[in-house]
DNA sequence: ATAGGGTTAG
């Protein structure tokens, strides 16, 4: 039988099908002999990409005697979508020893595989062999690079390719913007979003939310409500993902009211805005009410994935009442979802922050596979618990497995460190992160190394490893360092700290907090006074606020 | 004649 050439191909060009209809339509494609041809051949791997059948890609692949480079580019991305990448690169490879040449594409697809498994060596051996093959001004080529580049933490080498573009294009000045904003480093962000509308280039939905993703500091609510304003002005509300990026934007800056009041306005938000709102809750100490709203969210027929679970699970956790945490493992297991790594992993979160670190052990140890995500929680938990030499243990059973640990993984590490005061220890352990493994610092480990450092009694030390960053420091080091010059009654240096944030350009009211702490407890109700901040126009912004005001 | 793909969120 024959089925018309015309629905054939309209068929095909459907972005989803299931594997049975995919199957179908391949054995239809055997029938006409169209399988032959390559352009049949890239559309079913696409097909079965989808539904998660990369054997049969392959095996599609492997059968069709002229492979363009079409079909080339498909499988590859396909095994580096689901992160299989020594296939991906293997499929590479053996491009480079034929007589098809790999594309700009082919290099996009490789260098975002490089970045996902955090492979800083092989980044720069296919930068490299890119700009041999021609590709170092290409603007696929080049955005991908920049945002490899910037995902590692490398933001120099990224602004380099960059810059090295005359007229870069919409994606490109995109993957630049985000770049800065992944790496905390939110003004070279709005500086370059500045200049590119000086430029006359038109700001697209992926523009404003990798300026979003570097506000990460409550400090910076006032830019976070200008993009959000922005965002309303170019109408991009109507674009599924922005809802979700700016609720999570208005809940990192502890601003619950304005994720609440956004989310409200939707009239279906999607999974992921609902998760953005409920985490948000978790992370600004409304537990109860994020779990309130997973509630809700359940009663209008909504139904949660796996990750909801987990973010539902954090904010169980947080409570350190096991009980929700219990419903939800029940809820789990009903939904078939328990086994799932970020479910599990949550689990055995919400039951060592609940008390129960021996359930959560048992947990970990029952899980068929595990993965860093996995091992990073247990790590943690264990350092919360005093277990250091533990947590290093498990660390090295991580290594032994042979699988690379990630900058999670050294967070928790030096928590370890901080709970048990090894300080040493710590030293070591992020030495080693970025000497051995690579992996650039972030604020999170600056934090711990400043707590670590600052506790120990060496305010001095801390503070210069502050002022050594390249980035500006944000609240959490800072906070980090005011709370060790507490401890140790170091007011002097407290003011110190305090009048290098001042003299930054942003709103300080979080430092403010901060600082008013620290006279108050000392008893210098004057310079408490002197701050003058505006107590009522902080409330609900900053946790811990309310208890300043009375 | 058609086709792949680079930037984004929980």
């Amino acid at each position: 039988m024959l089925i018309p050439f015309r629905a054939l191909l309209s068929e095909l060009s459907r972005p989803h099908h299931t594997l049975l209809r995919t199957q179908i339509l391949h054995a239809f494609i055997i029938k006409t002999h169209l399988s032959r041809d390559p352009f049949y051949a890239t559309r079913l791997v696409r097909l079965y990409a989808i539904n998660n059948d990369l054997s049969s890609a392959h095996q599609l692949f492997d059968e069709t005697p002229q492979r363009s480079i079409f079909l080339w580019n498909s499988i590859i991305r396909a095994y580096a979508k689901t992160h299989l990448f020594s296939d991906a690169f293997a499929l590479f490879k053996r491009m480079l020893s034929l007589e098809t040449s790999p594309d700009n594409f082919t290099f996009a697809c490789i260098l975002r595989a490089c970045s996902e498994k955090a492979d800083i060596n092989g980044l720069e051996i296919v930068h490299g062999l890119g700009v041999v093959l021609g590709f170092g001004l290409d603007s696929v080529c080049c955005s991908a690079l920049v945002s490899a580049y910037s995902k590692l933490g490398h933001l120099d080498k990224a602004s380099r390719v960059f810059y090295g573009i005359l007229e870069p294009d919409l994606v490109l000045w995109n993957s630049m913007i985000s770049g800065y904003g992944c790496c905390g480093n939110w003004e070279k962000g709005m500086e370059l979003f500045r200049k590119m509308r000086e430029l006359g280039k038109c700001p697209d939905s992926y523009t404003v939310v990798g300026l979003s993703i570097g506000l990460t500091d409550p400090t910076l609510l006032r830019i976070g409500e200008s993009v959000h304003g922005f965002c309303v002005k170019c109408n991009f509300g109507w674009i599924g993902h922005v809802n979700s990026v700016l609720v999570n934007m208005y809940s990192r800056l502890k601003c619950m009211d304005s994720a609440y009041k956004l989310f409200n306005s939707l009239l279906q938000p999607d999974l992921v805005t609902w998760s953005a709102l409920i985490t948000g809750f978790s992370q600004a100490e409304q537990h109860n009410l994020a779990l309130d709203f997973f509630r809700k969210m359940n009663l209008e027929g909504r139904k949660p994935d796996h990750v909801l679970i987990s973010s539902a699970l954090a904010a169980a956790a947080q409570t350190a009442i096991v009980r929700p945490g219990c419903e939800l493992h029940g809820y789990a297991i009903r939904h078939g979802c328990h086994s799932e790594v970020t479910v599990s992993s949550a689990l055995i979160d919400m039951y060592a922050k609940c008390g129960y670190l021996g359930l959560g052990m048992k947990l970990f140890k029952s899980m068929p596979k595990k993965n860093i995500v996995s091992y990073n929680s247990i790590i943690a938990c264990l350092g919360l618990y005093g277990f250091a030499a533990e947590a290093f243990k498990t660390f090295e059973e991580v290594l032994s497995e042979g699988i690379r640990p990630d900058e999670s993984t050294f967070a928790a590490l030096l928590g370890a460190c901080c709970h048990s005061g090894l300080v040493d220890t710590g030293r070591e352990y992020f030495r080693r992160m970025r000497d051995e493994f690579g992996i650039l610092p972030k604020n999170e480990h600056y934090v711990h190394m400043v707590k670590l450092i600052g506790m120990a009694g060496e305010l001095t030390e801390a503070f210069e490893l502050v002022q050594s960053l390249q980035q500006p420091a944000d609240s959490s080091i800072w906070g980090a360092l005011l709370s060790c010059c507490n401890v140790h009654e170091n007011y002097e240096l407290a003011e110190v700290v305090a009048e290098n944030l001042f003299k930054s350009k942003q709103t300080k009211n979080s430092y403010k907090v901060m600082l008013s702490n620290i006279y108050a407890s000392d008893g210098r109700w004057d310079d408490v006074q002197k701050l003058r901040f505006d107590a009522e126009d902080l409330k609900g912004k900053i946790p811990g606020i309310a208890g300043l005001i009375v």
